[in-house]
DNA sequence: CACTAGTTTAGAATCATTATAATGTAGAAT
DNA sequence: ATTCTACATTATAATGATTCTAAACTAGTG
């Protein structure tokens, strides 16, 4: 089974029609060895550079929130359209709570001391922020 | 000193100006006992509630603005405004490089065990994300 | 009191994202 | 194979948070 077939047989598989563009998209997204992180904007370009076949925005757009829905991508980080600030300026943590969309504090001395294993050269750590997700 | 006069000179000597507004949001911001978490959005109802004074809500945003440049309040989570998707849905955590805007990705195992002391009642873990910020 | 740099403001502009509604298509039923 | 229908795609408009603009205002110095 070539990758191709496979990507069909991933779509049916999870109730999805495997359309042109799904399929392209899913060449983009998975025929890589390596992580991809992308936002829209990046998926668009390389769609446009890579493919002949006019993709437009919504269905990007209708796709990734499908391939999210059925696992095939996890969205980064807390997905909230506004900023959130905050008037406790030290560096602590944050419990979200995703049935209420509450935030709650989480002290540097509630968390255990977290070891950061992998380096990068070149740079430093400037922080450490964990985000706990609940949920009921 | 009163509340009011430490504000004054909060603003002061940081460079700011103490005018109304920026009092009138000092007040709702810092006047409390416990940590504020709000969106510009909760920020504008609260003052509306709280406060004759009218504020625009492009004041607001200047305001919030230098008061996080001050070291105020700080803003959380990763400021981005475009959402970013992963090809890896394993649970893992994130580097983010804030010289380049780079992502990179942190195995779960690159991270030594995250001890969370604080329980929430009723509330089980979903999931726990470490965001390690970097500089150069 | 007058001046000036810093502020505020209403409203327009911007940008990512979502909704709309018309057109197209995959795949099952005939 | 042709028809049918639910699912998909599309261009475009709408939305909503945030930023910009440029005119009016004001704190605080001289």
């Amino acid at each position: 089974m070539n990758n191709l077939d496979s990507f069909i047989e991933k779509l049916r598989s999870s109730g999805l029609r495997p359309t042109k563009q799904r399929i392209e998209i899913c060449k983009i997204l998975f025929d890589r060895k390596t992580t991809f992180h992308f936002s829209i904007e990046d998926l668009n370009k390389v769609l446009r550079e890579k493919t002949k076949l006019k993709i437009s925005l919504a269905t990007i757009y209708n796709t990734i929130h499908a391939f999210k829905d059925k696992n095939y991508i996890k969205e980064i980080f807390l997905k909230t359209n506004k900023t959130y600030f905050d008037t406790n300026i030290t560096n602590h943590h944050h419990f979200f709570d995703e049935s209420t969309n509450e935030l709650i504090d989480l002290k540097n001395s509630e968390v255990g001391k977290i070891h950061i294993k992998k380096k990068i050269p070149g740079k430093k750590i400037k922080s450490i922020e964990v985000l706990v997700k609940l949920e009921d």
